[in-house]
DNA sequence: TATCTAGTTTAAAATCATTCTAAAGAGCCT
DNA sequence: AGGCTCTTTAGAATGATTTTAAACTAGATA
């Protein structure tokens, strides 16, 4: 990546941010230009601290809750909701869901085309459906 | 209910404790009597202290902490994934999925015959699916 | 460009659900 | 009853997340 277009992306991820709302300061462009750009994946506030540091950066750990919080309030992110030990954000924000494996804490993607649902139920009187979340548990076969 | 129907249904509760496994301990029936009476409900450890404590019985938090646990283990209760703020549990293990409102932290059964599914996806090489989640988000329509 | 202000970031303290600990107690088998 | 193991207990410890109050900055304005 030349220094050009280094520039290029950052002004990239600050429109981004901005669309969504959210001034695009110092820290919120490093943490959009991680995970933003494309890739789909999933991190924990600390294993994206973790990649900040990596890159030389540095985001204060309070930041970095409220950055993940932000980012998945303006549909930057999705928080999937698996266990209670601590969130994971999924960077694919379509409509999609997951597989999770407990035995070794591993969320997996299920491929898009492996659709699931036929149909939802009513939302109850006065309200609407947001979200689907669907998450399969698995376990290896010989457990 | 008289003295006698009590003492059958602590039995009752002693016994079914026995098949899951579980030493039926003082603590463990009287939680079970609260939980497994077949009502159809969803608990947090802190409602569960309360209502013990309504009940004029004690039990120290760590034994609710860790007989919601070991029930859930067992499969006598389900543990459901709503949001990261505390752990929630359905009386009711049967096969069937929730609505979520996140404003009022509001969780509700989803019909049991408002039937969602219809293919499930392959599980990951090696592994079988153990329980699929569904949880529906909702939001009040003018919100 | 200098200035202003509301929104942000920071490090550190606070919160809070949950787990762990070591000692005291209770099923249950003989 | 005796004993062995599993449980419970109160309290300390843990660990993710939130809050705090002060220092900073993006962006608007003069």
């Amino acid at each position: 990546m030349t220094q050009k277009d280094r520039m290029t992306s950052k002004a990239h991820f600050a429109e981004k941010l901005r669309l969504a709302g959210l001034r695009p300061t110092r820290q919120r462009v490093a943490i959009a230009a991680l995970l933003l750009d494309g890739r789909h994946r999933h991190v924990t506030a600390d294993s994206l601290t973790e990649e900040i540091t990596t890159a030389g950066l540095h985001v204060s750990g309070g930041t970095v809750y409220n950055t993940l919080s932000q980012f998945t309030e303006a549909g930057l992110l999705r928080r999937v909701m698996v266990h209670n030990d601590y969130s994971l954000f999924d960077t694919n924000t379509d409509h999609h869901h997951h597989f999770y494996e407990a035995e070794n804490d591993q969320l997996v993607d299920i491929p898009h085309d492996d659709v699931i649902l036929a149909q939802l139920p009513t939302a109850p009187d006065g309200h609407e459906i947001k979200a689907v979340d669907v998450v399969i548990h698995i376990q290896s076969k010989d457990s």
